[in-house]
DNA sequence: GATAATTAGATTGTGCACAATTTAATTGTG
DNA sequence: CACAATTAAATTGTGCACAATCTAATTATC
Protein backbone atom coordinates (compact mmCIF):
# COMPACT_ATOMS: atom_id res chain seq x y z
CA UNK A 1 0.00 0.00 0.00
CA UNK A 2 0.95 3.51 -0.71
CA UNK A 3 0.32 6.77 0.81
CA UNK A 4 -2.45 7.09 -1.46
CA UNK A 5 -3.86 4.07 -0.37
CA UNK A 6 -3.39 4.22 3.16
CA UNK A 7 -5.22 7.64 3.39
CA UNK A 8 -8.76 6.22 2.05
CA UNK A 9 -11.00 5.94 4.95
CA UNK A 10 -11.89 2.17 4.43
CA UNK A 11 -7.90 1.12 4.55
CA UNK A 12 -7.61 3.01 8.35
CA UNK A 13 -7.32 1.34 11.23
CA UNK A 14 -7.71 4.07 13.10
CA UNK A 15 -11.20 4.63 12.26
CA UNK A 16 -12.05 0.51 12.16
CA UNK A 17 -11.28 0.80 15.81
CA UNK A 18 -12.49 4.45 17.01
CA UNK A 19 -15.95 3.35 15.06
CA UNK A 20 -16.01 -0.24 16.84
CA UNK A 21 -15.30 1.14 19.83
CA UNK A 22 -18.37 3.42 19.46
CA UNK A 23 -20.31 0.66 18.62
CA UNK A 24 -19.43 -1.58 21.66
CA UNK A 25 -20.37 1.26 23.59
CA UNK A 26 -24.21 1.67 21.93
CA UNK A 27 -24.52 -2.10 22.11
CA UNK A 28 -23.62 -1.72 26.00
CA UNK A 29 -26.38 0.93 26.49
CA UNK A 30 -29.23 -0.12 26.80
CA UNK A 31 -27.86 -2.96 29.54
CA UNK A 32 -25.88 -0.07 30.97
CA UNK A 33 -29.49 2.35 30.95
CA UNK A 34 -31.02 0.13 33.42
CA UNK A 35 -28.45 0.46 35.79
CA UNK A 36 -28.43 3.79 35.42
CA UNK A 37 -25.20 4.24 34.22
CA UNK A 38 -22.60 5.21 31.49
CA UNK A 39 -20.01 3.22 29.99
CA UNK A 40 -16.91 5.12 31.59
CA UNK A 41 -18.95 4.78 34.83
CA UNK A 42 -19.06 0.92 34.60
CA UNK A 43 -15.13 0.71 33.87
CA UNK A 44 -14.22 2.96 36.82
CA UNK A 45 -16.96 0.77 38.44
CA UNK A 46 -15.10 -2.55 37.41
CA UNK A 47 -11.96 -1.11 38.93
CA UNK A 48 -13.22 -0.70 41.91
CA UNK A 49 -14.82 -4.04 42.33
CA UNK A 50 -11.53 -5.16 41.95
CA UNK A 51 -9.68 -3.25 44.21
CA UNK A 52 -12.54 -1.65 46.76
CA UNK A 53 -10.23 2.15 47.83
CA UNK A 54 -7.88 3.77 45.22
CA UNK A 55 -7.11 7.18 44.77
CA UNK A 56 -8.21 8.94 41.89
CA UNK A 57 -4.79 8.70 40.80
CA UNK A 58 -5.18 5.28 40.78
CA UNK A 59 -8.18 4.56 38.81
CA UNK A 60 -6.89 7.11 36.30
CA UNK A 61 -3.53 4.84 36.03
CA UNK A 62 -6.00 1.72 35.28
CA UNK A 63 -8.41 3.59 32.73
CA UNK A 64 -5.43 5.95 31.55
CA UNK A 65 -7.79 8.93 32.26
CA UNK A 66 -7.03 12.31 33.86
CA UNK A 67 -8.35 14.21 36.89
CA UNK A 68 -10.36 16.51 34.18
CA UNK A 69 -11.99 13.56 33.25
CA UNK A 70 -12.17 11.41 36.68
CA UNK A 71 -13.52 14.44 39.14
CA UNK A 72 -16.39 15.30 37.80
CA UNK A 73 -17.08 11.61 36.75
CA UNK A 74 -16.34 10.89 40.43
CA UNK A 75 -18.35 13.42 41.39
CA UNK A 76 -21.56 12.20 39.81
CA UNK A 77 -21.35 9.02 40.72
CA UNK A 78 -20.88 10.15 43.99
CA UNK A 79 -24.15 12.54 43.75
CA UNK A 80 -25.54 8.63 42.10
CA UNK A 81 -24.82 7.43 45.61
CA UNK A 82 -22.47 4.59 43.91
CA UNK A 83 -18.95 5.89 45.71
CA UNK A 84 -17.96 7.62 48.06
CA UNK A 85 -15.01 10.38 47.69
CA UNK A 86 -12.68 10.65 51.38
CA UNK A 87 -10.27 12.96 51.17
CA UNK A 88 -6.76 11.52 52.77
CA UNK A 89 -5.65 12.45 56.27
CA UNK A 90 -1.95 11.52 56.45
CA UNK A 91 -1.59 13.00 52.61
CA UNK A 92 -4.68 15.43 51.98
CA UNK A 93 -3.69 16.01 48.44
CA UNK A 94 -5.37 12.48 48.04
CA UNK A 95 -8.76 11.25 47.80
CA UNK A 96 -9.72 8.11 48.40
CA UNK A 97 -12.77 6.42 46.37
CA UNK A 98 -14.28 3.61 47.91
CA UNK A 99 -18.20 1.68 47.09
CA UNK A 100 -21.30 2.54 48.36
CA UNK A 101 -23.41 -0.25 49.49
CA UNK A 102 -25.12 0.15 46.28
CA UNK A 103 -21.90 0.56 44.46
CA UNK A 104 -21.47 -2.90 45.47
CA UNK A 105 -24.39 -4.85 44.90
CA UNK A 106 -24.49 -3.11 41.13
CA UNK A 107 -21.72 -5.82 40.34
CA UNK A 108 -24.39 -8.30 41.37
CA UNK A 109 -26.83 -6.68 38.86
CA UNK A 110 -23.31 -6.52 36.07
CA UNK A 111 -22.35 -9.29 36.40
CA UNK A 112 -23.33 -11.13 33.00
CA UNK A 113 -23.41 -8.18 31.46
CA UNK A 114 -20.04 -8.97 29.47
CA UNK A 115 -21.80 -12.60 28.50
CA UNK A 116 -24.86 -10.63 27.30
CA UNK A 117 -23.26 -8.72 25.16
CA UNK A 118 -19.70 -10.39 23.90
CA UNK A 119 -21.85 -12.79 21.98
CA UNK A 120 -22.52 -9.90 19.77
CA UNK A 121 -19.20 -9.40 18.92
CA UNK A 122 -19.49 -11.96 16.31
CA UNK A 123 -15.74 -13.51 17.35
CA UNK A 124 -15.10 -17.25 18.26
CA UNK A 125 -13.71 -17.77 21.48
CA UNK A 126 -9.90 -17.95 20.21
CA UNK A 127 -10.29 -14.69 18.30
CA UNK A 128 -11.76 -12.95 21.44
CA UNK A 129 -8.80 -13.82 23.06
CA UNK A 130 -6.31 -13.33 20.23
CA UNK A 131 -7.89 -9.88 19.64
CA UNK A 132 -7.69 -9.21 23.67
CA UNK A 133 -3.89 -9.78 23.43
CA UNK A 134 -3.09 -7.57 20.19
CA UNK A 135 -4.93 -4.58 21.21
CA UNK A 136 -3.21 -4.52 25.00
CA UNK A 137 0.24 -5.44 22.66
CA UNK A 138 -1.14 -2.03 20.54
CA UNK A 139 -1.53 0.29 23.57
CA UNK A 140 1.44 -1.10 25.17
CA UNK A 141 3.58 0.21 22.10
CA UNK A 142 1.54 3.26 21.30
CA UNK A 143 2.11 4.25 24.84
CA UNK A 144 6.03 4.17 24.52
CA UNK A 145 5.30 6.83 22.59
CA UNK A 146 2.06 8.99 23.78
CA UNK A 147 3.60 8.97 27.38
CA UNK B 1 -13.83 -17.88 31.11
CA UNK B 2 -16.77 -17.23 33.70
CA UNK B 3 -18.87 -14.33 34.45
CA UNK B 4 -16.27 -13.64 37.47
CA UNK B 5 -13.76 -13.39 34.78
CA UNK B 6 -15.50 -11.93 32.33
CA UNK B 7 -16.18 -8.61 34.58
CA UNK B 8 -12.56 -8.62 35.17
CA UNK B 9 -10.73 -5.05 33.56
CA UNK B 10 -7.98 -6.97 31.98
CA UNK B 11 -10.25 -9.43 30.35
CA UNK B 12 -12.72 -6.94 28.70
CA UNK B 13 -12.29 -6.55 25.14
CA UNK B 14 -14.10 -3.73 25.23
CA UNK B 15 -11.88 -1.52 27.56
CA UNK B 16 -9.38 -2.62 25.52
CA UNK B 17 -10.53 -1.38 22.51
CA UNK B 18 -11.74 2.02 24.28
CA UNK B 19 -8.04 2.45 25.40
CA UNK B 20 -6.88 1.91 21.81
CA UNK B 21 -8.50 4.22 20.27
CA UNK B 22 -7.53 7.24 22.72
CA UNK B 23 -3.98 6.01 22.49
CA UNK B 24 -4.32 6.51 18.89
CA UNK B 25 -6.37 9.65 18.88
CA UNK B 26 -3.30 10.57 21.59
CA UNK B 27 -0.89 9.60 19.05
CA UNK B 28 -2.27 11.73 15.54
CA UNK B 29 -2.62 14.74 17.77
CA UNK B 30 0.54 16.44 17.58
CA UNK B 31 0.38 15.84 13.72
CA UNK B 32 -3.08 17.39 13.59
CA UNK B 33 -2.48 20.11 15.83
CA UNK B 34 0.24 21.09 13.11
CA UNK B 35 -2.81 20.98 10.30
CA UNK B 36 -4.90 22.55 13.21
CA UNK B 37 -7.22 19.80 13.22
CA UNK B 38 -9.09 17.28 15.51
CA UNK B 39 -9.13 13.85 14.82
CA UNK B 40 -12.82 13.70 14.03
CA UNK B 41 -12.17 16.96 11.39
CA UNK B 42 -9.83 14.61 10.22
CA UNK B 43 -12.03 11.65 9.32
CA UNK B 44 -14.71 14.10 7.75
CA UNK B 45 -11.88 15.23 5.52
CA UNK B 46 -10.51 11.85 4.35
CA UNK B 47 -14.27 11.27 3.24
CA UNK B 48 -14.39 14.42 1.92
CA UNK B 49 -11.17 13.96 -0.30
CA UNK B 50 -13.03 10.94 -1.49
CA UNK B 51 -16.29 12.39 -2.59
CA UNK B 52 -15.84 15.86 -3.15
CA UNK B 53 -19.06 16.68 -1.84
CA UNK B 54 -21.64 14.77 -0.02
CA UNK B 55 -24.92 15.62 2.50
CA UNK B 56 -24.66 16.31 6.35
CA UNK B 57 -26.48 12.43 6.42
CA UNK B 58 -24.19 11.09 3.72
CA UNK B 59 -21.08 12.48 5.76
CA UNK B 60 -22.82 10.65 8.98
CA UNK B 61 -23.26 7.60 7.14
CA UNK B 62 -19.81 6.97 6.67
CA UNK B 63 -18.24 7.66 9.48
CA UNK B 64 -21.65 6.27 11.86
CA UNK B 65 -22.12 10.22 13.36
CA UNK B 66 -25.49 11.59 13.56
CA UNK B 67 -26.24 15.70 12.63
CA UNK B 68 -25.99 15.92 16.41
CA UNK B 69 -22.10 15.78 16.16
CA UNK B 70 -21.81 16.85 12.69
CA UNK B 71 -23.77 20.07 12.68
CA UNK B 72 -21.72 21.83 15.17
CA UNK B 73 -18.19 20.11 13.96
CA UNK B 74 -19.02 21.43 10.20
CA UNK B 75 -19.59 24.94 11.33
CA UNK B 76 -16.66 24.58 13.07
CA UNK B 77 -14.62 23.46 10.01
CA UNK B 78 -16.69 26.32 8.00
CA UNK B 79 -15.17 29.00 10.30
CA UNK B 80 -11.43 27.80 9.78
CA UNK B 81 -12.52 27.70 6.05
CA UNK B 82 -12.03 24.35 5.75
CA UNK B 83 -15.26 23.22 3.84
CA UNK B 84 -18.09 25.01 2.90
CA UNK B 85 -21.95 24.90 3.73
CA UNK B 86 -24.29 25.42 1.14
CA UNK B 87 -28.25 24.64 1.42
CA UNK B 88 -29.43 22.68 -1.52
CA UNK B 89 -31.59 24.13 -3.76
CA UNK B 90 -33.52 21.02 -4.78
CA UNK B 91 -34.37 19.77 -2.16
CA UNK B 92 -33.91 22.55 0.81
CA UNK B 93 -33.71 20.05 3.97
CA UNK B 94 -30.41 18.88 2.68
CA UNK B 95 -27.09 20.78 3.54
CA UNK B 96 -24.22 20.00 1.12
CA UNK B 97 -20.65 20.12 2.09
CA UNK B 98 -17.74 20.65 0.14
CA UNK B 99 -14.08 21.47 0.39
CA UNK B 100 -12.73 24.99 0.07
CA UNK B 101 -9.39 25.00 -1.12
CA UNK B 102 -7.91 25.19 1.59
CA UNK B 103 -9.51 21.95 2.33
CA UNK B 104 -8.16 20.24 -0.88
CA UNK B 105 -4.84 21.82 0.07
CA UNK B 106 -4.72 20.08 3.59
CA UNK B 107 -4.62 16.65 1.63
CA UNK B 108 -1.32 17.15 0.67
CA UNK B 109 -0.14 17.78 4.26
CA UNK B 110 -2.25 15.09 5.32
CA UNK B 111 -0.65 12.59 3.08
CA UNK B 112 2.08 10.84 5.05
CA UNK B 113 0.32 10.87 8.07
CA UNK B 114 -0.66 7.56 8.27
CA UNK B 115 2.26 6.14 7.10
CA UNK B 116 4.34 8.21 9.88
CA UNK B 117 1.98 7.20 12.41
CA UNK B 118 1.22 3.35 12.23
CA UNK B 119 4.46 1.96 12.48
CA UNK B 120 3.77 3.39 16.21
CA UNK B 121 1.17 0.52 16.26
CA UNK B 122 4.14 -2.29 16.47
CA UNK B 123 2.20 -4.88 14.31
CA UNK B 124 3.55 -6.16 10.90
CA UNK B 125 1.88 -5.30 7.57
CA UNK B 126 0.09 -8.58 8.01
CA UNK B 127 -1.64 -8.01 11.42
CA UNK B 128 -2.45 -4.56 10.75
CA UNK B 129 -4.59 -6.35 7.61
CA UNK B 130 -5.84 -8.29 9.62
CA UNK B 131 -6.69 -6.51 12.51
CA UNK B 132 -8.23 -4.31 10.08
CA UNK B 133 -10.49 -6.55 8.59
CA UNK B 134 -11.82 -8.29 11.66
CA UNK B 135 -12.22 -5.10 13.17
CA UNK B 136 -14.69 -4.10 10.49
CA UNK B 137 -16.24 -7.49 10.93
CA UNK B 138 -16.71 -6.52 13.81
CA UNK B 139 -18.54 -3.57 13.34
CA UNK B 140 -21.02 -5.31 10.71
CA UNK B 141 -21.81 -7.42 13.63
CA UNK B 142 -22.42 -5.07 15.95
CA UNK B 143 -24.67 -2.71 14.16
CA UNK B 144 -27.20 -5.68 13.33
CA UNK B 145 -27.69 -5.48 17.13
CA UNK B 146 -27.60 -1.62 17.32
CA UNK B 147 -29.35 -0.32 14.30
C1' DG C 1 13.83 25.13 58.85
C1' DA C 2 13.18 28.21 54.70
C1' DT C 3 12.35 27.51 49.99
C1' DA C 4 12.42 25.30 45.48
C1' DA C 5 10.53 21.40 43.10
C1' DT C 6 7.21 17.98 42.77
C1' DT C 7 2.74 15.90 43.30
C1' DA C 8 -2.57 15.18 43.64
C1' DG C 9 -6.72 17.04 42.55
C1' DA C 10 -9.67 20.60 40.98
C1' DT C 11 -10.94 23.98 37.56
C1' DT C 12 -11.64 26.03 33.00
C1' DG C 13 -12.39 25.84 28.26
C1' DT C 14 -12.94 23.38 23.81
C1' DG C 15 -14.58 19.63 21.17
C1' DC C 16 -16.77 15.62 20.36
C1' DA C 17 -20.83 11.87 21.00
C1' DC C 18 -25.47 11.02 21.24
C1' DA C 19 -30.40 10.98 22.88
C1' DA C 20 -34.44 13.62 22.32
C1' DT C 21 -36.93 17.19 20.38
C1' DT C 22 -37.97 20.72 16.93
C1' DT C 23 -38.39 22.81 12.37
C1' DA C 24 -38.94 22.89 7.71
C1' DA C 25 -39.35 20.50 3.47
C1' DT C 26 -40.78 16.57 0.81
C1' DT C 27 -43.35 12.44 -0.31
C1' DG C 28 -47.22 9.29 -0.19
C1' DT C 29 -52.19 8.33 -0.11
C1' DG C 30 -56.89 8.86 -0.52
C1' DC D 1 -55.39 18.86 -3.71
C1' DA D 2 -55.28 18.04 1.44
C1' DC D 3 -53.04 16.09 4.97
C1' DA D 4 -50.53 12.41 7.28
C1' DA D 5 -46.06 10.40 7.33
C1' DT D 6 -41.40 10.71 6.48
C1' DT D 7 -37.02 12.88 6.00
C1' DA D 8 -32.80 16.16 6.68
C1' DA D 9 -30.80 19.34 9.65
C1' DA D 10 -30.62 21.94 13.60
C1' DT D 11 -31.16 22.50 18.49
C1' DT D 12 -30.88 21.30 23.40
C1' DG D 13 -29.01 19.01 27.16
C1' DT D 14 -25.86 15.60 29.39
C1' DG D 15 -21.56 13.31 29.73
C1' DC D 16 -17.18 12.29 28.62
C1' DA D 17 -11.94 13.44 26.98
C1' DC D 18 -8.18 16.18 27.46
C1' DA D 19 -5.02 20.31 27.35
C1' DA D 20 -3.76 23.96 30.27
C1' DT D 21 -3.78 26.20 34.47
C1' DC D 22 -4.36 26.65 39.41
C1' DT D 23 -4.19 25.43 44.37
C1' DA D 24 -2.71 23.18 48.20
C1' DA D 25 0.11 19.79 50.21
C1' DT D 26 4.36 17.20 50.43
C1' DT D 27 9.19 16.25 49.63
C1' DA D 28 13.95 17.48 48.66
C1' DT D 29 17.93 20.41 49.15
C1' DC D 30 20.56 23.41 51.01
Amino acid sequence: MDSEQFLKLDNQLCFAIYACSREITRLYRPFLDELGITYPQFLTLTVLWEHQRLTVKEIGERLFLDSGTLTPMLKRMEALELVKRVRGTEDERKVYIALTERGEQLREEALNLPEQCIPHFGLTKDEYLGLLKQMNQMIESLQKVTR
